[in-house]
DNA sequence: TGAGTTATTGACCATATGGTTCCCTATATA
DNA sequence: TATATAGGGAACCATATGGTCAATAACTCA
């Protein structure tokens, strides 16, 4: 029997996450990932195999973890379209409105020469879609919308992400809340 | 009298920022820079000082020739508002229809830890600011727009930036061409 | 021709980087 | 108690990184 392993794998995952969130990918060295994630060289690269190994696996849980709930809130037939898109861009506006400037984990990766690498790109723009499909049944749930065919409904869907997009990129840049506020405020008065 | 340099600083900067343009700050190391600009390692620091100052010239550059011609173009009052939004945001769309990938110099940047340093904030946000006020007077000059409050108005002008840094972190991340174009068609649709 | 001044260059420098290795350790089982 | 197995960890490895340095070169001027 061997030795069981000392830290939780889900764990190590969510550490390094956060470290690539702050830092990017190009800009995380091994030695921000040992400190962020409380473990040796050697247990790392026992773990994950490689630094990008690792990457994947966070942007999968922040798939998980932030991207997927925010589709779902989308898809939440018990609430208005309108609403639950709402919803979703008050989720990306917080937490500027508490300092935090880190932006979004995948708008950044889309953003930086990491998705210029095949698998990368594969996993950003399959979040990306799974938004823009969801931005679409929130659509076809919000009265100002509804009677859309389902080509328009997908380009205001894709108009949706674009935005978001946006807001998350400009929040990163350091661009003022009022600014944020506001623009978002357009975004959403077009839904009532 | 001193030997001449063999290259013009102008010349080189814009080679620079080329090369930052495609692999970012982090991810562009000097060899990069050293080949895309065609001039030794003594040279380049003889010139520039260092990395992150050839990087900040970069970026003036990166205003001075794709910013400032935005910013022209929408304050042209010659030309209807809303078409002059219509043609920056084509200008904005055109790489992707010829394969070109790169995004903008000041997005890609904006959505980087580069943001995080303060001279780099400070030029990222001054762009973005110039760029918001000369949607606002496209949109002064935009007849469905006109009745605006100046309040009003600044809040559209900053959902327009959002669109704008949205579409061209998408352009990035490798979305398809035509869910760029159906976006942005529904951000023009909104003018008329 | 020599001097003064700055440019060019590539070797060098002191770390930094992602990844490897090997000794030691923790566990269950026979 | 010995064995098998995988984990921990820090030293090590082969390059890579941004920046430095000293020899050489290009220019004008006296």
């Amino acid at each position: 029997m061997s030795r069981p392993r000392e830290f939780e794998i889900d764990v190590a995952i969510e550490k390094a996450m956060n470290v690539f969130w702050t830092h990017g990918y190009d800009g995380t060295k091994l030695p921000d990932l040992l400190n962020g994630m409380g473990i040796a060289r050697g247990s790392l690269y026992k773990a994950f195999g490689s630094k990008k190994e690792l990457f994947l696996r966070a942007l999968d849980l922040y798939d998980h973890k932030h991207v997927q709930p925010a589709v779902i809130i989308l898809k939440d037939g018990n609430v208005p379209g309108d609403v639950r898109i709402s919803n979703v861009f008050a989720g990306a506006l917080k937490p500027a409105g508490t300092g935090d400037r880190r932006g979004c984990l995948l708008c950044n990766t889309a953003a930086s020469t990491s998705s210029e690498d095949p698998e990368v790109a594969l996993i950003v723009n399959n979040q990306l879609d799974r938004m823009t499909k969801a931005f679409a049944v929130a659509l076809a749930d919000t009265t100002a919308f509804s009677g859309l065919s389902e080509r328009e409904r997908m380009a205001e869907a894709n108009n949706l992400t674009l935005q978001y997009v946006g807001l998350r990129v400009m929040t990163r840049g350091g661009q003022e809340l009022k600014a944020l506020e506001s623009a978002t405020d357009q975004t959403l008065s077009r839904l009532r």
